[in-house]
DNA sequence: GTCTATACGGCGATAGAC
DNA sequence: GTCTATCGCCGTATAGAC
């Protein structure tokens, strides 16, 4: 098997190159400046293209956006269901709403901890999250998944709760989660700097306890 | 005192309300489609007016956006600032954390459940606020004094916990607040209707008692 | 106070050379 | 696979009539 030329391995391995470089540029444009407010042209003189070849690779802005998100999200995802199987493989019936938000959350912040495209992408998530435009069902065909999977264990933790209490625990977690990776430098503002949004570790641990918390008090239980 | 003439009397009434009309337009429009996504042409239209008449009033773009925000972050924050001194009175050292958050919370939740307008008002602040770009600084200067009015309570409520972790309740609950005010329906997906994100006493009710209790906890209060 | 007409730049997108 | 050149539209903004 040797039907691939060093020529041919070279131009893959080219293309890879490129594609890697316009998928991080486009992210952190993205990132800074929203959808609407970033240009392909922008983006291309920004990773050292032009326009057309964005085109030859995405097709269109949308493609381009579809594609940023695309590459992250089904890694994490992956990840974070795979975490949260491990848990109730592991607690059973012994499992408490910080486990499930710690299995859920810990995947995200470490990732977003180490890298800067991660952080960039995840700041994509939150606004997008807050969003009420077109751009949301993006999102929703990526995370609906996960999120129903940490519904379902939540409903296990707390088999006596009404339903729609879990729903609304669920949705005052992702509101927290989503601000809190998104990085905006809010509270380092209101704190003069006695807190940074960019320490992940201390926002994952204080997220875990505060919400898990809450949602118990919620959800009724003693 | 009669120098306002019929003629100049009608013209005022005319103007307040075209520029009533045209705020109430860019409000709405913005709420569905972001800064960067509205243009002052689709208002201009959706108001029966002219982008001429758009500048005449607002100067450019920027200036109609704030005066969308202006319009009613000070009528709100008014009244909040009033709902917590009110509380912080009555309540004196018994002060407790969901009397802080229902002080804080309980105005927008009664306004945005009564009116359109102010839903859409909402929504804009809601991906302002999990947003990196500089339309962020506009928001800080109208919410900063209640913020930190809101944070001063926190403290008095809990003297014995570190300062930080007061920060990072306030920034967790912050999170849940904005993304309860959006209206983004992603709950109402994810419940199959059976929870609605335009359920807003439901959700003031239960977002107190949530981040409540998780506070407390993260401020380590017995 | 409101509109018509228009300038001007930048946007996404395309054809085609290399 | 990558670039140059260019199109046509639409964005904000302006001048000036009514």
């Amino acid at each position: 098997m040797n039907d691939i030329q060093p020529t041919r391995r070279k131009q893959a391995e080219r293309r890879q190159g490129s594609e890697t470089k316009i998928l991080d540029t486009a992210e952190a444009i993205f990132a800074a400046n929203g959808f609407n407010g970033t240009t392909m042209h922008q983006v291309a003189k920004a990773a050292g293209a032009d326009t057309a070849l964005l085109r030859y690779y995405f097709t269109d802005k949308d493609g381009l956006f579809d594609a940023v998100l695309k590459r992250r999200s089904h890694e994490v995802n992956a990840i974070r269901l795979t975490a949260l199987d491990a848990y109730e493989a592991s607690a059973g019936d012994a499992m408490t709403i910080e486990g499930i938000l710690e299995a859920f959350t810990r995947p995200a912040f470490d990732l977003i901890a180490a890298d800067e495209g991660w952080q960039n992408y995840a700041a994509i998530v939150a606004y997008i999250n807050s969003s009420r435009g077109a751009l949301r069902q993006v999102m929703s065909a990526n995370f609906d998944v996960a999120s129903q999977r940490v519904i379902a264990l939540m409903r296990r933790a707390f088999p006596h709760a009404d339903e729609r209490e879990i729903y609304w625990g669920y949705h005052f977690f992702t509101g927290a989660f989503t601000f809190s990776i998104g990085q905006t430098g809010r509270i380092d503002v209101l704190s003069d700097g006695k807190v940074s949004s960019l320490d992940f570790d201390a926002i994952c641990d204080r997220l875990v306890v505060t919400l898990g918390a809450g949602i118990r008090e919620l959800c009724g239980r003693r």
